[in-house]
This record gives structure tokens, C-alpha cells and sequence, in this order.
DNA sequence: ACGAAATATCATGGAGAGCATCATTATTCG
DNA sequence: CGAATAATGATGCTCTCCATGATATTTCGT
């Protein structure tokens, strides 16, 4: 994004003037030139001056007037969010999602394919494009009408897209996923480990829209963590930043046993807990310690505003979140705030959609580009 | 800081470029017009402008011409660091120290106070007084002189610059640090942790000067941590990052009774393990192994690109970095670079200088305010 | 039904900022 | 002492934004 301003040109600052009209007018259904123009800051006349040239170059239309009110009627304008698509993917050990959205980030398209944990490379490989291609199918697109893709995935993954090490899938290690990705669609393809999308989710859509520090936790078969710190996701020098379960002491490795060992299926032990197995109770409180101390270690080191808890248990809030509010309480010097995931099994793929966005936004939304030069 | 560039005034972009001069002056010894001009981007004319203004306001002088080369010899520019002046406080149990730095940050004048840990509220907060005036004294200036304040102090602050909570000072918790301080210098006070501005200092002047991403380990009677994420320091919602201390299973509680308990002095098992002492080495390997485990959840939680050790025992460099080292390989993932501070006690207090420094590019380092209106 | 009030659009002119270009000036080199 | 080199200074152009006032279109009150 826009980090060092280092002043320059004239059409430089109109580009700044265009980039700030279109996050005015983002998220919005629609907004009059005088809404635009307070929004802004700039004089009417100028913002009269920036849309008329967003209009031509095909990022703004103009939207139907809505009646009401005295005084001659303003001409509403939206962003035209339908110009460009992005892909999102989320590649689990169960299932393959992928999603179209438009640079609003609304969601126009999905589609998924079931897989198994134990699924080799190449089929899981040839689930994602399945995905995919049913997505663009739907929408009527090809590949080429993507503008970025985002994708998702457990594991370790590199600077360029590859996955480093993946402990949950078999042949998962060392696979190039944004060369991959790239043969389906023709664009920027950026790879992020899954726990540290569904953070990003959770800030962007989710119960943390309003953190700007925040802790995700992934609690599920696996057991994960992702950092949004000052309002940005938080990658680590080499992609590896909330692996707190890697430390022994701290009880991650160990914490989803216990589940096991009170029931065949993890699943189970929470609806057991609930209906008032003592065993299953007893089997969701250590666990519920374990997942505390890795959290607590994070909660301390980074004083976040808030802990959002995803992942397949997050459907056991019920019995999860109070009892690991207390286990907080013990611990930490400021308890967070504690909320489960309101994203669920999307928050991966919303994550990957984000992470697309990004891109597109950093690379074409200046407003200057017309949008010929991405059809 | 430049955070949201939301475009707006033609004024504006002078006021980029202003900065962005001044930004290229800033460091350099002197530059020339055509040097400047090929750092900012921006044409020699501009540039020109851009700097007869800013020699106008007072920002910048002309420096002495170098002689030899070819060609008409070309005026020389500097940023006159010498303008403005701020003041930086390091509030220690044992020693007070406060300096005072030019807009470069280069310190022109020191003085320290000696204190005891068992010092009571007001007499600590007489021997700040005490440095500070001492330091004003020696540079011929007055409190109104200075532009803005930095302070560092164990325990947590507040963000309004008051002690929260202090554990290592007797009746220190509470006190109006910002209030105080204001009353010498009426300028802007930033109170801040002592950890954190150590890790500050060392991203600033220190070993960390090129790395985004760094864990700060304060090792000493006390110990602590400071963390500088992206390039700037994180504080934490509640400004309680890097506490990791307070988690028991991590060590850090207990890391130094081991040395208590091998000798009568801290430091003297230090020299005793590097003598050869069997006992002494034992229990420095038993305090390198609690260090490490706090630091581990911090390296493995962040990723950061390098560690740095600072605090009274950094002078034990040769028998604390290489097992440290070791352990940290134990436990993480990738193992940051591990450096002993180069700064020494003197991290915090410069630490404080950058505070007050970033206050004052914040604020008034924009090149549009004439420098009369802060003198 | 018609004028007043309200609100929006459109048009003009001016000021600030940056840039290209070219003439001028001050050096060193051969 | 002239040629080459590199910086300075001056002129004019363009782009962008803004203030202001004229014009257009609607609702409201009578």
C-alpha cells in the first residue's frame, strides 16, 4: 500500500485525489458529488473534476437518483465493482472452496469439492481446479478475467507460493501452489497459510472488524494461530510467525489428545460435555487449558485487542469460550476481549479473497489506469 | 506519521516535497541541488523552489562548498539539525540519565544522576529533575527550548505517560510521569516502557538497524521485552506487549534466582562461569535455558528477522549469546539472528530520543511551519 | 398555479506547484 | 586562453485545485 509518500508530480496527486474518490465511494451502495466532496476533502468542484474522469476510465457509474427531498436532485455515483473479479481458494484437508468476488469483495460465485486428508498431490491438485473452474463456469468467465487470486492452505508456505512443510497433508511439501494457480488464471497468485487468512478474514468481516491488534485462533484437529498486529496480517521474516505450538510446554501438540482420548470422533466430546458426560467435561477442560497457554503466550507477548477463536471447534463455543475467558483471566495481565469466529468454515477463503484484493488494490486501483489495460 | 494519504490541497504535495527534501537532507552530511533533486525524484527546478523556501523558514542552511571537480562548483545544503532540540530521560533504578539531541538525533549534552532502587517517589523524581536541569544547564538553554520529551521507566504506562504499574520501584506506581516532565521542558512528553525503548534504540543506532521485525530481550536483574514490528514499535492495546514474563511455564519469573542463588552477586557469576567455576557455569546454563524459553514464545509467535539481547548482563556477551543460541535452536522454527546490543545502557535513553524525535516529525518536520513559531 | 427556497450542476478565472528549455555563470582541463 | 563541464537563473507552459457566480431542477407554501 501507499507506505512512503514521497511527494512528487502533479498527476500524482491527482492519482492520490482519485485512490481517496473510490475508497469514498467503496463500500457505499452510492453517494452524490457533495457526499463524495465532504467525504474526501476536496472542493466540489475538483471531486466534479476526479469522478467525471473515474467515469470515463470505467472505475465509477452513475447510479439511479433516489426520490425524496427538496432542491434539484444530485446524481448518485457507485463504484463499479463488477469490473474486475478476483478468485479466492482454500485448499483443507476435507474440502476444496473456491469463490469469485468482485472488488468490493462481495462473494458472486462458489463452489467446492470434497476431498480426504490422505488425498496424494496431484488429485488434490486436480480438486482445486475443478473448483475453480466450476466458479468461472457459473460466472461465465475464463481465467483471464481474474484480476488476483488468493489462496489458502495449512502449512508453512514461502515468500513465492510454495508450500515448505506440511505436517497435515501427505506430498504437500515443496508444491509451487502459485505456479499452479497461475495455469488457471493468468494473474497475481498470492499463497498464505490458512490460519493466518481466516485472522484476516475475521478483521475485514468478521467479529474484529474494529481491531486493529488481534489474535485468531484455529481450533480444530489441528491447532493454529494468526496475527493481524496494527491493522496489517503479520507474516513473520520467513512466513512464520504464530507457531507457538511448536513450543512443548506451552501444550498445543498435546491438546486436541485429549479429545481423542475420551471419544472416538473429536467432534463428539463437545456435544457429550454439553449433554453432561463427566468424562467429556473433563476431557474439554484440559483441552481448553492446553489451547489457553499457547493463547496466553500470544495474548502477553502482544497485548491484542481482542481473541477470535475459529476453526472447526469454534461450533462448540458454548462450551469453549467461557472457560477459556477464565483460563485467560489466570494468566494474562489484560484479559481481551474473547469472541468466537462469526465466519466459520468461510473465513479461510473470505481470507484469500482479502489477500487478492490487496494486491489489486495496491497494483490498479490508483484510479489513473483505465480499465481497458485489465480486460 | 503519514499514514492515510488522503490526497486534498496543492499545498499539500509542497508539503510532501518539503518533507521529502528534508528527509534527504536528514543524515547526509550536506547536499547539492542536483544531489537532492536525484533523491526525491523530483526536477532540479522544483527542488530548487522547494529548498529556497525551506533555507527561508529556517529548516535548512547553506554548507560550506567542497572544492575540486569539474565545472561550475555547486552550492551545498544542510538540514539544520541545530534548530531544534529534544530531551530524553532514562528513569533506572540505580541511575538517572537525560540527554538532550539535536533534530538529527545526535546527543549534544549528557548528565546523569546516581539513584538507589529504595528511593522513594520524590526523591527519584527530584534526581530527574536534577539530570534534566543539569543537562539544559551545560547546553546554555532553558525548558522552553526543547521540543519534545521522551521518557523511558520500568514497569507498564499508561497512554496519557502515568505509571501504571511498577514492580521493581517502591511507590512509583501512579506516577504522573508526562505531568512531571512537562513542568521542565512545556513541550509534548512520551512516556514509554524502558524494554520497549531499548528495542527502539537498537532499531534506530543499534545492531537491528536493518531489520523490519525484532525481539528485544532485556537481560538483567529484571526481565523484559520489546518488541519492533514492521519497522515501528508495538505497544499493545493496553501498551502490555512483550509480558510474556508473566506466564510461569516460560521461566522468566524464575530465571535470575538462579543466579541469586550461585552467588551473592548477580554479576559475579558471569566471571565466575567464565573462570571456570563448575557451579557458576551450571547455573548460568539454568538461567540461559529459562531466557530462552520466554524468548522461544516470542521468536516462535512473531518470526522476527533478529533478537537482540540488551540489559545489564549483555556485557556477559561471550558465555550468554552462543547457548542461548543453542537453546533457541531447540525450540524454534527458524532460528533468528542472536546479537548483543551494541548500545549498552545507554539503549533506553536513546531509545527516549527517538521517541521524542518521531513526535517531532509528526508534528512540526512537514518544511510548511516557519521555525519561528517553536523557538 | 406560481413564486420562494433549496440544492445541484455548469462555467469562468485565478493561484499554486511542478516541469522543460534555454541562456548565463563559474569552474577545470588541455 | 578557449573548450568542456556543470551549476544557476529566468521564462513560459501545463496541470490541478479552488472560489465564485450563473444556471438548472426540484419541493414547499400560499
Amino acid at each position: 500500500m501507499a507506505d512512503e509518500v514521497s511527494g512528487g508530480d502533479l498527476s500524482r496527486l491527482r492519482q492520490l485525489n482519485a485512490q481517496a474518490v473510490i475508497r469514498a465511494l467503496q463500500g457505499q451502495p452510492s453517494l452524490t458529488l457533495t457526499e463524495v466532496a465532504r467525504s474526501t476533502g476536496l472542493s466540489r468542484a475538483s471531486t466534479e473534476d476526479v469522478v467525471r474522469e473515474l467515469l470515463q476510465k470505467g472505475w465509477v457509474a452513475e447510479a439511479g437518483a433516489t426520490a425524496g427531498g427538496v432542491g434539484r436532485p444530485a446524481r448518485r455515483y457507485r463504484f463499479r465493482a463488477e469490473a474486475g473479479r478476483v478468485l479466492g481458494i482454500d485448499i483443507g484437508g476435507h474440502k476444496i472452496r473456491a469463490v469469485l468476488a468482485d472488488l468490493d469483495g462481495n462473494v458472486t460465485d462458489s463452489a467446492w469439492v470434497p476431498v480426504t486428508p490422505e488425498l496424494g498431490r496431484a488429485e488434490r491438485l486436480a480438486a482445486v481446479d475443478e473448483a475453480a473452474a466450476q466458479c468461472l463456469e457459473q460466472a461465465g468467465l475464463t481465467g483471464a478475467d481474474v484480476w488476483a487470486s488468493g489462496v489458502g492452505t495449512t502449512g508453512l508456505v514461502d515468500g513465492s507460493g510454495r508450500v515448505m512443510l506440511s505436517e497435515a497433508l501427505p506430498e504437500w511439501t515443496g508444491v509451487d501452489l502459485a505456479a499452479h494457480v497461475r495455469r488457471l488464471a493468468p494473474a497475481p497468485v498470492l499463497v498464505e497459510n490458512d490460519s493466518k487468512l481466516a485472522a484476516l478474514a475475521e478483521c475485514w468481516r468478521g467479529v474484529a472488524r474494529y481491531a486493529k491488534d488481534m489474535v485468531f485462533l484455529l481450533a480444530g484437529l489441528r491447532t493454529g494461530a494468526g496475527l493481524v498486529i496494527d491493522g496489517k496480517l503479520h507474516r513473520g521474516f520467513a512466513n512464520a510467525s504464530g507457531e507457538i505450538g511448536a513450543l512443548p510446554v506451552l501444550g498445543w501438540i498435546r491438546a486436541q489428545e485429549h479429545l481423542q482420548a475420551a471419544s472416538g470422533e473429536a467432534g463428539d466430546v463437545f456435544a457429550a460435555a454439553r449433554a453432561g458426560d463427566k468424562a467429556a467435561a473433563a476431557a474439554v477442560r484440559r483441552y481448553v487449558k492446553d489451547l489457553a497457554l499457547g493463547a496466553s503466550a500470544l495474548v502477553l507477548a502482544l497485548d491484542p485487542q481482542m481473541v477470535v477463536v475459529g476453526g472447526g471447534f469454534s461450533r462448540s463455543a458454548d462450551v469453549l469460550i467461557e472457560p477459556l475467558r477464565r483460563e485467560l483471566d489466570r494468566w494474562c495481565i489484560r484479559t481481551p476481549e474473547v469472541r468466537m469466529s462469526a465466519l466459520g468454515d468461510e473465513a479461510v477463503v473470505l481470507g484469500s479473497v482479502r489477500l487478492a484484493l490487496d494486491d489489486v488494490e495496491s497494483r490498479v486501483l490508483d484510479g489513473r489506469t483505465a480499465l481497458v489495460s485489465h480486460l
